[in-house]
DNA sequence: AACACGGGGGC
DNA sequence: GCCCCAGTGTT
């Protein structure tokens, strides 16, 4: 055990009463409703509470029980996740509501091996959901409450291992006052948000600064101890902007992502790997990307006019870099349903291999022409939400 | 244990 | 431009 037990008591004690004088007013404080609560520590994983919000509350006006989320279309459900990151979160969060539906009559269950059963929730999100929603006195350990343990107590272990989390929640569950676990375990995380910041922490205004034993050390800065991520690798993208003609006057080209992976089930415009920054030094000349992306535009039956080049973009993921350079296309025809409704496995296969060799990967992919209406239903990252949106002046 | 998985804010 | 994240699932 990490202090001594006059410097743990103080620690909780002083922490609830400045909680109590300094909390924020946040949508899923107003009641202590489970699904509320649920929903919000969801979003907040890797989220602040500012771009939260307004996330929170079109998400709970839009699916405002359980049974609305488990019901819903995931089309619906990622549209109202988007822009917010993380996508699988969605798609888990989805599925988990309707484990409640079926294992629980749409009731969050209360017990710590029903609530880590479910999609998306693990060790934090159960301790989370059981503390704030029914008081059960449960460790709930991010990174604002390892930061915050981690000056108080001068922990200098790894926060990037799995065990010094292990030993922030023992510490984290011995704090735990007797019948406060909801308001302890928001408290650490409230101190975390607005007092013991990442960069200068506001000591001087700490409630526990007094026995804070990272600050008496003068260590607070640099603390707590974490090894570095590796660094984003860049990809470069040819993308295609592609405009109908005729009856598709006003429409652009998109495509549905795979079922897996990066930005799953997202839309997106299409686009190929290129090498290098394509229209710069060692990148392809925007001549022969623009040929390579019209071969495969074609071989997945849009065959389309090169019309240059309209932008560049970049967008960071946490573990790629994305360089996009885009292009505008005028579709020559527009495209037309195969005689029958059907296409025949060996068209598909052609279809495939000359994707393929023209540089596309995901042969499945769903294609729609779609209006700037069409937007409100169909949900993109956000790259490619700022080009459209770019693109038809909104 | 390492990696995949988005995006925004602070300085 | 670089740093920080209110983590979970997969391999």
């Amino acid at each position: 055990m990490r202090g001594n037990r006059e410097t743990r008591i103080f620690f909780s004690t002083e922490l609830l009463g400045w909680y109590e004088r300094s909390k924020r007013d946040l949508p899923w404080r107003r009641h202590r409703d489970p699904y509320n609560i649920w929903i919000s520590e969801i979003m907040l994983q890797q989220t602040r509470v500012d771009t939260v919000i307004p996330y929170f509350h079109r998400f709970i006006e839009r699916f405002p029980t359980i049974a609305d989320l488990a019901a819903a279309p995931e089309e619906d459900v990622l549209k109202c996740w988007e822009g917010l990151g993380y996508y699988s979160r969605a798609r888990n969060l989805q599925a988990a509501a309707k484990q409640v539906m079926e294992r629980h009559g749409g009731t969050v269950p209360n017990t710590k091996a029903e609530v880590s059963a479910l999609k998306g929730v693990g060790p934090y999100t159960t301790g989370a959901i059981l503390s704030i929603a029914f008081n059960r006195p449960e460790p709930a350990v991010d990174g604002n409450v390892m930061r915050v343990l981690s000056r108080y107590f001068l922990i200098e272990e790894d926060v990037a291992k799995v065990g010094t989390r292990t030993l922030m929640e023992e510490l984290a569950a011995e704090l735990i006052p007797e019948g406060r676990a909801s308001d302890f375990n928001q408290a650490l995380m409230e101190l975390g948000a607005l007092v013991c910041t990442p960069k200068s922490p506001q000591c001087l205004t700490c409630p526990v600064m007094a026995r804070c034993a990272g600050r008496l050390e003068g260590a607070e800065e640099r603390l707590p101890i974490k090894s570095k991520a590796k660094p984003p690798r860049p990809e470069y993208r040819l993308t295609a902007l592609v405009e109908g003609g005729g009856a598709l006057a006003g429409r652009v080209l998109v495509r549905r992502r795979p079922d897996t992976g990066l930005l799953a089930r997202m839309w997106e415009l299409p686009h190929i790997p290129a090498d290098a920054v394509p229209g710069e030094g060692a990148g392809l000349p925007d001549g022969p990307a623009m040929d390579r992306l019209a071969t495969a535009l074609a071989a997945a039956g849009v065959p389309a006019r090169p019309g240059g080049a309209l932008l560049n973009a970049e967008h960071t993921f946490s573990h790629i870099h994305w360089n996009l350079r885009v292009f505008r296309f005028d579709a020559e025809i527009p495209m037309q349903a195969p005689a029958g409704g059907g296409v025949s496995p060996a068209a598909v296969a052609e279809t495939a291999a000359a994707y393929d060799a023209a540089g596309g990967e995901d042969t499945t992919s769903e294609y729609r022409w779609i209006t700037r209406e069409d937007m409100d239903n169909l949900a993109f990252p956000n790259v490619f939400l700022r080009i459209l949106n770019g693109y038809f002046g909104s």
